[in-house]
Formats: C-alpha cells, structure tokens, sequence
DNA sequence: ATACATGCAAATGGTTTGCAATACG
DNA sequence: CGTATTGCAAACCATTTGCATGTAT
C-alpha cells in the first residue's frame, strides 16, 4: 500500500466518512507535493486527473485533513495562503523573510522535544504546530 | 511618556506616517487590551472612543503593526480570526485546544534562545514569531 | 498649499454553504 | 433504498481599495 494510500486510509477512519474517488484523488495528488503549495493551483492540478473537480470539494477535504493535523495552512506577512502537508511526520518550520517573501524550512528536533516535554507538564496532547520566524534573511540585510 | 505613547511614536518612526489622533487612539486602545482579542469587538472599543471610527482605519494600522511585528495575527482551525500585541516584548506563544478551542498562552525563553541561535548560524535576522501547537487540552482528554 | 490620512461604501479574495443531482454502503 | 458526498453558484466574512473629503506638515 503507497503512502498516500495509507494516508488516505487513515483520513477516511479519523473523519468516519465515505471512500470516494474524488477524496482519493485529493489525497494522492496532495501527497505528491513537496512543499507548500497555493491552492488555486493545486485545484487546477486536480483537474487535470478529475476534469469536475470543484473547489468546494477539495476545501472540503482540506477541512477535515487540517483538523486532523495532515495539513497546515501558512499565511504570511502580505496576506498570501499557502497550505502544505506533513504527510512525512517530518515536520517542518517556516523562516519567512518579510523583505523579499522568501521561505525557508527547518526541521527541529530541539523545538520539538521542548514542545513534547511542555505539553506533559500541563496535561496537554499536542498533535501538530504551526512555527513561523519572521524577520530579514541574509539577502536582503 | 507612557508605554502606548512610546509605542506610538516608535510606530510612527518605523513606518514613516503622519501623526494622527485616530492611530494614537488605535494604538492606546490596544496596549490596553491583555490577550488576544476579536477585531470586531475591538472597533467597537474603538468607537466608543471615537464615534466615526472606521474599520478601514483600523485595518491600515493593524497592517503596519503587524508588518513591525507589534501585532500577530491567529487563525485558529475553525477559521475564527483573533490579533494580539505584543507590546511587553514578553513574547507569547499558543496552544489551542482542536476540542474545545480554549487558548493557552505560554512564554518559552528556551524557544526563544533555540530560535536566536538557529538564525544567527543562517545569518537571518529574526524580528517575530508565531508558534501555535493544537492538540487536545487535560480537561477534553 | 499639498501630500498623506480618513471614512464610507463598494470590491476583493479566500472559504463556506444551500440545493439538486449523484454515488456509496 | 436511504443517506452522505459532489458540483455548481450564490453567499459569506475578513480585509482591501477607490474616491471624495479632511488634516498634518
């Protein structure tokens, strides 16, 4: 079974909902991004494999996979939306630059392990984050 | 000098505009408020102030607040939108809860250093951040 | 005096929703 | 079959913008 068949499977149990290709489709396109993506494109991408592919369907499933933490949504400094999944586990951070837009991805341990080891201590169950550095990178400085 | 008014005139000196009785009492109102809040009840606050004050004005300020970094902006998960300032330049950041969407509020000086050293090693010039964690809080578990 | 700021209302852009048609279980 | 899901278009809501008016410098 491919990963994004797992991930799919996984979804349809969290959210108790029906197997339907349209999901599907949602999902293994999704899992074949890397990085973040706009989602006015990734809808045309869909179109190309489900030629009816609605908008209203794919915000649909986004809703129900950012809930379930498979995605998170970034929205930077000038407004711009971009949603990106972590299908990998590997999660990653943002550094945004807010002179030139630029971003970059850091994966951290350190945070992670802070965050695991402050959430016991108050009971909580963290399932995802959301890390986004903001400032000027070395560009543009 | 009071600390909205310091505040104030650092905005002004960042952002190069004019001095103007309607950002003075965007800004005061503000430093008045503890923790995040929902912008609509804040123009309410607002008006009560200044009987004409509008959303658009309000808006504009909070755009320049937010490009400085005085502000941040949390969307949480069901799309409800709060602000919040950060004029103690004690830096806060959030853990939600995905159940029953109360906020925690934490200050990390460990994420703080981790976040200053990992920058510096990129030579990127962190300004602000935001970290938000979402899981499930002791009391929904 | 002149350029920037404000207020209003209309426009925008991302996201959600009502409803009729369709497909899953 | 009955109910959840889809697609479409219209609705929504937070935010932005054009323009005429007001105000700081």
């Amino acid at each position: 079974m491919s990963k994004a068949e797992k991930i799919y499977k996984e979804y349809l149990k969290r959210t108790g909902g029906r197997d339907t290709q349209q999901k599907r489709t949602i999902i293994t396109e999704l899992s074949k991004l890397r990085s973040h993506f706009d989602i006015e494109d990734f809808i045309n991408e869909i179109r190309k494999k489900d030629s009816k592919g609605s908008r209203a369907t794919v915000y649909r499933v986004m809703k129900g996979l950012l809930k379930e933490g498979f995605i998170q949504k970034i929205t930077t400094n000038d407004g711009k939306v971009y949603y990106e999944h972590n299908f990998t586990n590997k999660h990653h951070d943002h550094i945004i630059c807010n002179s030139c837009g630029k971003i970059f991805e850091i994966e951290s341990d350190r945070i992670e392990n802070y965050i695991n080891e402050y959430c016991e201590t108050i009971g909580f169950k963290p399932e995802y984050r959301s890390l986004h550095i903001y400032g000027t990178c070395s560009d543009c400085l």
